[in-house]
DNA sequence: AACATTATGTGTACGGCGTCCACATCTGGT
DNA sequence: ACCAGATGTGGACGCCGTACACATAATGTT
């Protein structure tokens, strides 16, 4: 008998699927512990396999922390699309956008709430960068999460609750202020505030912004 | 003669600021690299002096970090503090709680995009957490950035540009929406833009807050 | 079927890190 | 003059990433 203890052993000499394996062994180890909890050796060591064996499916550690970062993108996505799919359906298009437009933030607040360590992964950039919306990231309906926030954009710009001289670069200060709200609750002074004091702050938040973007007439 | 190379060299067993010197070595160090590159052997080797002595002065790296993080706090608070000073002199009382409260800002994002190693660094909490407004990163009208920032919202409510009953945690709104732009200017995906392109969004930005701020009349 | 090529995993080793322990040295109070 | 506490040193341990040489399995060619 070749092994008898763990759980991970394998008794043939390939694995089989290592690169799927140590994305996921990553993927865990960033949801509990962020980019930096991500470890070659330990990663290597659940998939029950060498640590040089890393090496064959990725060039170093950063390689690994950067699929593990499109990866939690892409749950980024799904999670504001999951905020979007709930929206009960509605005749009005206004209030359709508006709802939208919510949901998109809350999406994303609630991802960060829920899943901080994969959310901190999925803003991992290291140096070479500009890969934000590069595909991989994407949820079931193929956008990532830029793409729809600006979407929502367009919707309240269609039905007049946004300006369209104010649209260009808008994407860029609504995603400032969520994401702001998102940093400073999951990692910054912040941080553990119980939700009956978050929910409020997240609503107010969206208000703001929303007030901010309205036309001003 | 005991030695003879390098230059931080010292004669005496003792170092005599050891402290001090560990605290400026580590702030160079995150200037460069953030919080991550703070490291006890190097800020040891720049001060001369063997690893473990920092352990006279340090529980542990961490402790050194946090210290290195309170003084870039403080950095900050000075920032916006140079913004608010740099304002003309005005009467009106409403056009300068407006300056003032754009100062704020502004003072906030370019310190953050001048230095974005002291900045994240400033923003590293590891686990105990809740210092965020504690001593020691006042600047020199000894108030913390959170504090200046209050300040200006009581001008905005003072000179009616702002509700009073929109007040009560407006600062962290606020201080989301300026916070997150910095972060995704120095880290996320809008790194490295030009200033033409960064100075007319910081604009914006602060344009919306103050729309969403203003009461709805 | 036999062989060469390529893909994949292993073993060993190096240097860097934080940190623990025992020890050396200096300084200030008695 | 001495002792106690504060401060710096040296060595060791176990992590980490990663480079190099090697072993083994899968694949393609003849």
């Amino acid at each position: 008998m070749p092994e008898r203890s763990g759980k991970p052993t394998r008794d043939t000499y390939r694995h089989g699927n290592l690169h799927q394996a140590l994305l996921e062994a990553g993927t865990e180890l960033a949801r509990t512990g962020g980019p930096d909890a991500i470890s070659l050796r330990e990663v290597t060591r659940q998939a029950g396999v060498a640590p040089n064996a890393a090496y064959r499916h990725f060039p170093n550690r950063d390689a690994l922390v950067q699929a593990v970062s499109l990866h939690a993108m892409a749950e980024l996505a799904l999670a504001m699309e999951e905020d979007l799919a709930a929206l009960p359906p509605t005749d009005d298009p206004t209030r359709t956008a508006r709802a939208r437009f919510r949901a998109v933030g809350t999406g994303y607040l609630r991802f960060a709430r829920t899943e901080p360590g994969l959310f901190r992964t999925a803003f991992y950039v290291p140096d070479d960068m500009t890969q934000a919306q590069a595909a991989a990231s994407t949820g079931q309906g193929g956008m990532t999460p830029f793409e729809l926030l600006c979407a929502a954009l367009d919707g309240l710009v269609t039905c007049g609750l946004m300006s369209p001289e104010r649209r260009p670069g808008a994407e860029f200060l609504v995603w400032s202020c969520v994401h702001g709200l998102a940093v400073l609750l999951i990692d910054g002074p912040l941080r553990g505030l119980p939700d009956e004091v978050v929910d409020p702050a997240v609503h107010d938040l969206i208000d703001l912004i929303e007030k901010g973007l309205r036309p001003d007439a």
